[in-house]
DNA sequence: TCGTAACAATGAAACGATTCAAAGATTTGA
DNA sequence: TCAAATCTTTGAATCGTTTCATTGTTACGA
């Protein structure tokens, strides 16, 4: 049994033509019962699968949606990858996964290596300037969604997620437990996540004429970021604290309550209440568990295999830009303030 | 520009035969000089892309890998992942990453989808008893190799991590230390890994006359877990304290470090030295850095394709089962003891 | 100048599915 | 019972490559 029974073979021993076959496979409704139940009995026997490259060459695209994520470690894409792949499986397609770790030549073979494949369209959250490739690639026939990234609807469809509402989000939660001084904490602002999720707290801050919002830049997005600037703030003294931190992420709120917990005195949330950003797995285990914004990952996973789907059918120069908004998870790190006056 | 430029149409264009494209594409010696320029202007001015499944079809086989992990987000995994990519790229092979999620039926689909690909290989780290599936695969010419899983040399070839040895190795420093009353954190035994690190931890002990090992079970491997046995622990009160705790994985370890810590009166490493499995990006950034021991991911990714390419050109009924052995990652906690005696 | 070897280029056949016009079988209605 | 309508089945053509036997070309020594 070395070489895999083909279409022929099954009609063969079925005693049918190869035509019957591939219609009991595409179009049961055509055959009669009877010539249906002997050739899937003989598909059976013989142990036959389709060749998808055959399948392929003739029907003129293939059954496989390409995803090219910048980090497949990271919470957020995998749970992306995860909806997509389900999405994906009802309307009967499979989704190949590329991880391009944030490098653009990684990406680039991703996209070669989907091309040939030719597959049905191509989701991405780009890491380089793609736009030519992707211009290209339309022109092909293969539509492409941005994720994560929100893109000129006359250029591309996308799914992104609203940062500024989730600063906002973050930041009106601590001014609603009471919270006046507050403190944003980021890395460089040159990231535009990190810019959106500023403007958007300040927005909050501004809502209220006694608040007041300090920024304290991080030097990356790390633990051992977080930690320092909370090292910081600890020799800062207890009368110039802030009494509400909100952090970019999740991992720079780890890293702060590290270091304030770490002083036995200043305690969280009666001292100071803390919200990350992402709402990681690590978030709920913290030594006080993290309030934080997560992000609709399932939606934006499903929405992008839709979006394709809309991509596909229709063919018109317009396209459609879906921008979810995040969700406010309270933890116990933003739990009722201590003694600090309310609004 | 609707349809893609073919073969044929590069041939037209630059007044060659279809034959001497292809041969341009696959065996550029074969051309000459002049002719090759020839080509590759044309193929260039016509955006030609390989249709791979005609490519496919005609070869038998295609040039992709398939690659089925237990759950892209574990670090672990992703690891494997990326250096498996990497060695398939260095042999012009492509990996198509499916991610069961621990999900037998995912796989299964994976399983499937891979075959009518017409992979050349399979890599999987299995979730189910898939071994019937694999066998079939075997016998149609499609060969894998089992991560993370020792197996049979008689039927599949392997690569694996010696978790007995990874335990030896954590109980040893921690005697080396000169910690005598040691505990082991670690979920249900019935997870082989954990049974594994625990016979190793267990044949350590044995090796030094006035060492004990206590074993401390665990409700799963998780950060909660972790800190209710730290609870338990810190409940007993000092003196019926172990010296050095080893954790089956670094979650566990970092809830227990939680507890300890959160006490504010036993010191890591001082009162108790802890280490931990897997060396997790948390582990540099816990409060206490955390000792833990590293698995040699790149190699298992590399080499499993080397073994799935060993597989390619010999057909013999014989397999080859890799173990590598884990590596000692040395941090802040499990630093040198405060008192307690040598060995 | 010729014969031969080495090298280049050719183009038809094949891979395994889908498609579709045409042929064959069956049912329906009168 | 027959013609028309409907339902099944057939099998050749097709997709875009690779393969390989064949033909064409060039270089070289005798």
């Amino acid at each position: 049994m070395n070489r895999s029974a083909s279409i022929k073979d099954v009609a063969n021993h079925a005693s049918v033509a190869v035509g019957t076959v591939s219609n009991v496979l595409n179009y049961p409704d055509r055959v009669s019962q009877r010539t249906k139940e002997r050739v899937l009995r003989a598909i059976d026997e013989l142990g036959f699968i389709r060749n998808d490259a055959a399948r392929q060459l003739r029907a003129g695209h293939s059954r496989t949606i390409g995803l090219i994520v910048l980090d497949v470690g990271n919470p957020f894409f995998t749970s992306v990858v995860r909806a997509a792949e389900d999405a994906a499986a009802l309307q009967g397609s499979a989704v190949l996964l590329g991880d391009s770790g944030h490098n653009a030549s990684r990406e680039s073979n991703y996209i070669d290596l989907f091309q040939e494949q030719r597959v049905q369209g191509l989701l991405i959250s780009p890491v380089g300037d793609v736009t030519e490739r992707l211009d290209l690639l339309r022109d092909r026939g293969i539509p492409t969604v941005l994720v994560d990234r929100l893109a000129d609807e006359d250029k591309y469809s996308s799914v992104s997620v609203d940062d500024d509402a989730g600063g906002y989000l973050a930041a009106r939660h601590l001014l609603d437990t009471g919270r006046r001084r507050l403190a944003f904490v980021g890395g460089p602002t040159s990231i535009r996540q990190v810019a959106d999720r500023l403007q958007g707290a300040r927005r909050a801050v501004k809502e209220e004429p006694d608040a007041t919002l300090e920024v304290l830049d991080s030097e990356g997005q790390t633990v051992l970021a977080g930690r320092s600037v909370g090292n910081m703030l600890v020799e800062r003294g207890r009368g110039d604290l802030p009494d509400g931190i909100f952090c970019a992420n999740d991992l720079l709120a780890l890293g702060v309550m590290q270091s304030l917990t770490m002083t036995h005195t200043l305690k969280i949330p009666e001292d100071i209440a803390l919200i990350g950003y992402d709402d990681i797995d690590f978030a709920v285990s913290a030594v006080v568990p993290l309030s934080s914004i997560r992000q609709p990952t399932e939606a934006l996973g499903r929405t992008a295999i839709e979006l394709l789907a809309e991509e596909l059918e229709s063919t018109g120069p317009r396209h459609r830009a879906v921008i979810f908004t995040p969700e406010l998870v309270v933890r116990q790190s933003t739990g009722p303030a201590q003694g600090t006056a309310a609004g």
